[in-house]
DNA sequence: GTCTATAGTCAGATAGAC
DNA sequence: GTCTATCTGACTATAGAC
């Protein structure tokens, strides 16, 4: 079993220097994000994954020290991105007037807009892999790296739904959460028709999701 | 990585004959429930599964033949029964009258009552690994296996919904699935406290999910 | 049915040439 | 930075004694 730990903080800014261009770098975690998502954490060997993006099986462990190393960068590349964009939508939304429809919407629609960029979709599955292995150390690298996004959000919905006691609104954001990522990583029984993009699809998954998360959010 | 097909049909009745006691098989069925959830199918080794269960290393190939069909009936122990409940549960409500709210107990609740069962709970979680492996193989397990349950509560939900057109009812239903199995398995940022115990803890879970389940799907 | 012993494969990691 | 070659350890599965 790969055990992750999560519990380095992050690397300076020169790792990555100006111009190292080492696509050999950047063809190693599109690879890995892929293999990942299709076989798991624990069922893609460095070997295949190097293999598949004909690169040496040595150069995962001079580029990023570890296989373990290896995922908490795929994490980071994505999640940084993402969450930096849920928050610029939430800024972008008029303070005090916003509706709960337009905040669901900032949380949920990047993680759409991630899906558009080649691989980013097989993240939103990397990332429901790792909630299903309910690995700690992952609970504890999100919540210290990304925690303080979801604060903000929480803080609206508060606002939005003042009918709700704290702990009862924690349940309802904790069961959308749980919709989310079923949805947004596709396995439900829902798939994809032949006649529809698979971009159609993802945004009929947002609008669905948008309007069951509010029902569920703010039902009395 | 290990690949599971799902594609065996239920073994003959006699080959757990009628008293053959055999406690290293359902020893090691426990054992590896448990090892499953905590560490995934590829996870945990057989090596690491047979010491803590404290039987031979060559006990599983012979009791099932090899670790691909031992996860097979890790499955079909707990699916089967707890299918059947939901069933149970369906069929006992009456008929014409079951409100939203009854026909979604009796599809939640026979989860909750899995967790009573000592390692049961574990199993939830063994699950949500499972949808989480994205595996076309257990997609089809399920489906051949126990769809015709599905089938059955999702035309209770049509009754009960009848503004729903049927595509907007399975998206629904879809959504809904993803909030039960992200709460049930635990993966949520909602810890239980200290001072409630795991019972109190799924009780409460059953209930939020009842009404959330039921806000999401009744919306207009 | 249960054990030991081992075959055969594959994993992640690294040393050292270029 | 990238390569080959190799170390060391773990895995599943099975043969064969009891």
């Amino acid at each position: 079993m790969l055990k992750r730990s999560f519990e380095s903080c992050r690397l300076p800014k020169d790792v990555r220097s100006v111009n190292s261009t080492s696509s050999t770098r950047d063809r190693i975690l599109g690879t890995a994000e892929k293999m990942f998502a299709q076989r798991g954490f624990d069922g893609a060997s460095l070997r295949q994954l190097t293999s598949a993006a004909g690169v040496n099986l040595a150069a995962v462990n001079y580029h990023f020290g570890s296989k373990e190393k290896l995922v908490e960068e795929v994490f980071r590349r994505r999640l940084d991105a993402l969450n930096a964009n849920r928050l610029a939508a939430l800024h972008k939304l008029a303070g005090g007037e916003a509706t709960l429809e337009q905040v669901l919407a900032a949380y949920i629609r990047p993680a759409l807009e991630l899906s558009h960029d080649g691989s980013g979709a097989l993240f939103m599955r990397v990332l429901a892999r790792a909630f299903a292995e309910h690995d700690d150390s992952l609970r504890r690298f999100l919540s210290e790296n990304y925690g303080h996004v979801m604060r903000q959000f929480t803080s609206e919905f508060a606002r939005l739904l003042p009918h709700l006691g704290k702990s009862e609104l924690y349940w309802r954001i904790d069961l959308v959460t749980g919709a989310l990522t079923h949805a947004m990583s596709g396995f439900g029984m829902i798939q994809r028709k032949g006649d529809v993009t698979e971009q159609e699809h993802l945004e009929q998954t947002v609008q669905h999701l948008i309007r069951f998360a509010a029902a569920g959010l703010s039902h009395p």
